[in-house]
DNA sequence: CGGCTGGGCCAC
DNA sequence: AAACGTGGCCCAGCCG
């Protein structure tokens, strides 16, 4: 039955159609019939048998597979279940290759091709185009990429760079690291010539120039401020360039930084890509670019730049293409669309341009580490961490106490603290639930103390001084990796160190860490933006913003709106609930969050936030503005014209306010809670999922459309002030050594004097003039975090 | 083994 | 059946 079956299928199969029963196989297929074919099928392998040196054919390698002489089956190579679909389609490619001649099959002997040969195969055959692809490119290569290895080509080309306004440059290096790698060559693009050209210094292989001969010329030119260098990503050339003593002055365009503002939601951001997807705006359509996969794993300094026949070799294709096409991007793709759209050119100028030199300066900069201070720290760190590991791994029946997943196993499954929770659904392991745990089990407070100091460890203590550079901590600063127009900071983090962790950092001998930062920054923009006067006439007057919003939402007297005062029923401090309420709207907080925040029930929150709405209308009014504006357009931007596209907002908010009067004309009002039990039977389900789905998409989306405007503007106006503080930190040899979104830190002479800090402030507070006033407040630390006040710091040094 | 994801957690 | 915006790093676990 089985053997006619399957039969009986692949004849069905094989003619494209499907029987609807089974037993229209049986009565399909006659049992002599099937006996004939199989008997044939036995008489061609023992045939087969017959010859050891049978070779079996292509239909079979590939397709049906073979019995050899021992009786082994062997499946055909696509007939194996197990490969994977990418190596699928490496086969596939292997077999046309093989059908159309493009490569022989490789073997001596066919029944030695199996698929471990083929996949070999595919190998072969990579390298083979990749060698036809390169020899096709040193054919055609332009005449003007041009190769300098001797001194008369390096002069000439000196002779024509010094004669540019602007021209585009590109180091190539041994690797990404710009403290440890070096370059090994370097591109230049000069428009007026129409001459690009590639400058080996430190090939493995290869007549070179020498790179201090080489690096010494082109010192002058680079840190020429009357010339204009073109980029792409400029940070990095400029870091490399610095590792050989050249300080690049006016690093007048990034096409990364650039195209980053231009469009916020490109898929990548590669000067390939973006070739790719926009070459045809300016002049390099048709041209595929194979780049990197043509140099496979070695570093750059094995590429070759001189074929064994003397010809330009493919690295000089390679990097005279990416001068070329780093300058037409820059002046016929987004120069152009800067034409369009000037506030992007002003704000790209203005801000990001400058900017980035500012960031090399804090990378190269960095923070000065104590690294005795942290070996000892570590040491006690470790002591206790594996004291308590050991007895965590006990008290927890040997689980890895690292795994979240065992842990909720092991909490929720085998010891039910569950039990103890009203919701039982929560089976989180964070530190909020399990703080609530802990009085339950004596092993949970353990493993909170164990959290915190293996995070502390693991994350700051161990790998901060592993990172270091002669003793200074270098973290990159970048400039356009956020939604709003923030800094971010990665390798390491130097924006999220906890405050123990900063303790690990120290100031430069003879000098102070200054920190400035920005009082309020945020709650001001948004004052600003909806010109509220209560909110404006608080900072005009110095007062406590808190208190002047706690007195005139909840009405009371001043008294009962001071720090850590009680309102006159004693449940909650006034001040403290509208410090929330009020960073909660900037960040778009729903009431059951306040509750949750303040201690109090939902019904409270929403009276509050509500109260806080009825007393500063101009917010909402101003919100409610905003969010139109973004629902019209799909954007939003900041105060410096900074956008960030929502793109199918358009059409959320239209399904979002259709279904809204949905349920409003059914309910006459719109609920917390579309799931609760009072419209289980009122709303039906349909109206009630779209309507949970639209809401969470849309709030979503209004949430980050107000947030971006005032953090994103509060973001501009900090690196307004980085650029102007910068200029007089490179007059007075200060030192930026990072921001931390709404602080600048510096490190600063000991003995700078009262008058000097007050000119860095005075430059922060004059970047911008608000509806609100500006305020900066100062403060000084030898050790990160051992803050001084600016009025101490100046009494000691007095004294 | 490297890349990716999700949970958790640090900062503003 | 959710709830607060912007980030990056560590760990476990999964996948190819």
């Amino acid at each position: 039955m089985g053997v006619n079956m399957n039969i009986g299928e692949a004849i069905m199969r094989s003619k494209g159609n499907w029987p609807s029963d089974d037993r229209e196989l049986i009565i399909n297929i006659q049992k002599d019939e099937v006996d004939e074919e199989e008997a044939a099928r036995l008489k061609a392998i023992d045939d087969k048998m017959a010859a050891k040196n049978y070779q079996p054919t292509t239909r079979e390698i590939w397709f049906i597979g073979w019995t050899n002489h021992n009786g082994t089956k062997k499946n055909g190579i696509f007939q194996s279940k197990s490969t994977s679909a990418p190596d699928k389609a490496r086969l596939q490619e292997v077999y046309e290759a093989i059908q159309h001649g493009e490569i022989p099959v490789g073997v001596d002997n066919m029944q030695k091709f199996t698929k471990a040969h083929a996949m070999r195969l595919y190998k072969v055959l990579k390298e083979k185009r990749k060698h036809a692809i390169i020899k096709n490119i040193i054919e055609n290569m332009p005449d003007n990429y041009h190769l300098i290895t001797d001194f008369k080509a390096f002069s000439t080309f000196l002779g024509m760079v010094r004669q540019e306004e602007e021209f585009a440059i590109d180091t190539e290096t041994t690797g990404l690291d710009y403290f440890n790698d070096e370059i090994v060559g370097l591109s230049f693009t000069l428009p007026t010539f129409d001459y690009h050209c590639y400058i080996p210094v430190r090939h493995t292989e290869g007549k070179q120039l020498l790179p201090e001969y080489v690096f010494s010329k082109l010192k002058p030119i680079l840190e020429n401020p009357d010339q204009k260098k073109i980029f792409f990503n400029a940070k990095f050339d400029v870091h490399m360039l610095i590792r050989e003593d050249i300080w690049c002055q006016n690093v007048w365009f990034d096409g990364y930084v650039a195209m980053k503002l231009l469009s916020d939601l490109e898929d990548s951001y590669s000067l390939k890509n973006l070739a790719t997807k926009f070459g045809k705006h300016f002049g390099f359509e048709d041209r595929s670019i194979p780049y990197e996969e043509l140099f496979g794993n070695g570093g750059f300094q094995d590429a070759q730049f001189i074929t064994s026949d003397g010809r330009r070799g493919i690295a000089v294709y390679y990097t005279c293409k990416d001068t070329a096409l780093t300058y037409a991007f820059y002046k016929y793709f987004v120069m152009k669309q800067f034409e369009r759209l000037p506030k992007l050119k002003k704000l790209y100028f203005d801000i990001e341009r400058p900017i980035t030199e500012v960031s090399v300066e804090m990378e190269q900069n960095g923070f000065r580490i104590d690294m005795e201070f942290a070996a000892t720290y570590g040491r006690k760190l470790t002591h206790q961490i594996d004291r308590l590991e050991r007895v965590l791994t006990e008290v927890f029946n040997g689980i890895n106490i690292n795994s979240n997943q065992q842990l909720s196993e092991e909490l929720f499954d085998r010891l039910k603290l569950d039990k103890h929770f009203p919701d039982k659904w929560k089976r989180s392991v964070d530190a909020k639930t399990l703080k609530k745990l802990s009085q339950y089990h004596r092993g949970v407070k353990l493993l909170l103390k164990y959290r915190e100091l293996s995070k502390l460890y693991n994350t700051y203590v161990l790998p901060m001084p592993e990172k270091t550079v002669n003793g200074y901590l270098h973290g990159q600063f970048l400039q356009v990796q956020t939604a709003t127009g923030r800094f971010a900071s990665k390798g390491p983090n130097l924006q999220n160190l906890p405050q123990i962790a900063r303790k690990l950092i120290i100031s430069s001998p003879g000098m102070v860490i200054m920190g400035a930062d920005y009082s309020q920054i945020e709650p001001r923009v948004l004052a600003h933006f909806t010109q509220d006067e209560s909110m404006i006439g608080a900072y005009v007057a110095g007062r406590d913003l808190y208190i002047e919003l706690a007195m005139k939402v909840f009405n009371l007297e001043e008294k009962y709106c001071l720090d850590k005062a009680y309102d006159p029923t004693k449940t909650f401090q006034p001040r403290k609930a509208i410090k929330a309420v009020l960073l909660g709207i900037m960040y778009g907080m729903g009431s059951q969050s306040l509750a949750g925040n303040l201690g109090m029930t939902n019904e409270e929150a929403v009276k509050i936030i509500d109260d806080f709405y009825k007393a500063f209308p101009k917010i909402r009014s101003w919100m409610d503005e905003r969010i139109l504006f973004a629902e019209k357009n799909e954007y939003i931007e900041t105060m410096f014209g900074r956008k960030r596209r929502f793109i199918g907002f358009k059409a959320t908010a239209k399904r979002y306010h259709a279904v809204t009067k949905k349920v409003m004309d059914i309910l006459g009002h719109l609920p917390d809670f579309i799931w609760h039990e009072d419209y289980k039977y009122l709303v039906p389900y349909d109206i009630k999922r779209e309507y949970w789905d639209m809401s969470k998409e849309y709030t979503f989306t209004t949430r980050r459309v107000i947030n971006t405007i005032i953090q994103g503007s509060a973001a501009d106006i900090m690196k307004l002030a980085m650029v102007e503080t910068a200029k007089i930190c490179r007059e007075k040899d200060y030192k930026m050594i990072a921001t931390i979104h709404d602080e600048v830190l510096f490190e600063v002479p000991e003995d700078i004097s009262e008058a000097a800090v007050n000119e860095l402030v005075q430059a922060m507070l004059s970047v911008v003039s608000l509806r609100t006033p500006m305020k900066c407040d100062v403060a000084f630390q030898h050790r990160w975090s051992e803050e001084i006040s600016q009025e101490e710091w100046f009494k000691g040094v007095a004294a």
